[in-house]
DNA sequence: GCTTACCGTAAGCTATGGCTAACGGATTTG
DNA sequence: CAAATCCGTTAGCCATAGCTTACGGTAAGC
């Protein structure tokens, strides 16, 4: 997980994965029951499912012949993690050069 | 900006757009000197400029023939305020259904 | 052992998105 | 007014990503 960050955002800016990923944040699901709930093909969800726990964003526990998909903190904590640092700086960086600056919402 | 979210969220997934948006970050440019410093042509980067500035990231002010192109922090703060909304429930859930799960990292 | 349920993977198609090249508009400078 | 600078927009090309269909594999149930 070099670049976990990367992953994560990545995964989550597909609308249909991240309705997978809400999903299963909701509460842990096997495959069927997600995509009963999507209007994407079951295989589909699979794949979804695959992106999203390369990127540390959901885990798999085996359950008889079904897999139970959780979510996994670690992506959640990549992206806050860059936006945090990144929120900091770039207040830094709208208080110094917006000192004077009076006008808003043009 | 109905859907913020989404627009910060697919705006920042692309990695040439994040660099774009990052170097806005460190300190406001106009476009040729922040083409200047990435692998794509300047009319790639206005191009992910506008998408930026559509999705509320970053700001643009007129200056002689340049435009300055600077962080808006309305984007992030969408991102920040889905990311947070979603740690607490991703957080209650993972305890409510992981109370006596002690097998870590497979 | 055979069938059924549940799921991951591979192949193939199509739509989308990012890039470059060319053009046109706006502003400053002579 | 003419030339130059800086930039946004368009058209077109090509790679990538998401979807479906079909297949194979594993675990439970009879």
């Amino acid at each position: 997980m070099a670049n976990g960050f990367a992953l994560a955002i990545d995964a989550l800016a597909d609308p249909t994965r991240r309705a997978v990923f809400e999903r299963v944040a909701i509460r842990p699901a096997p495959v069927g029951e997600i995509a009963a709930g999507l209007p994407v093909s079951r295989p589909a969800v699979s794949q979804h499912l695959k992106v999203l726990k390369e990127a540390g964003l959901v885990r798999e526990r085996q359950e008889g012949t079904r897999r139970i998909y959780r979510i996994d903190p670690r992506g959640l904590a990549a992206l806050r993690k860059w936006l945090d640092g990144f929120w900091a700086g770039a207040l830094a960086e709208f208080k110094t050069f917006a000192d004077g600056a009076s006008e808003e919402q043009p």
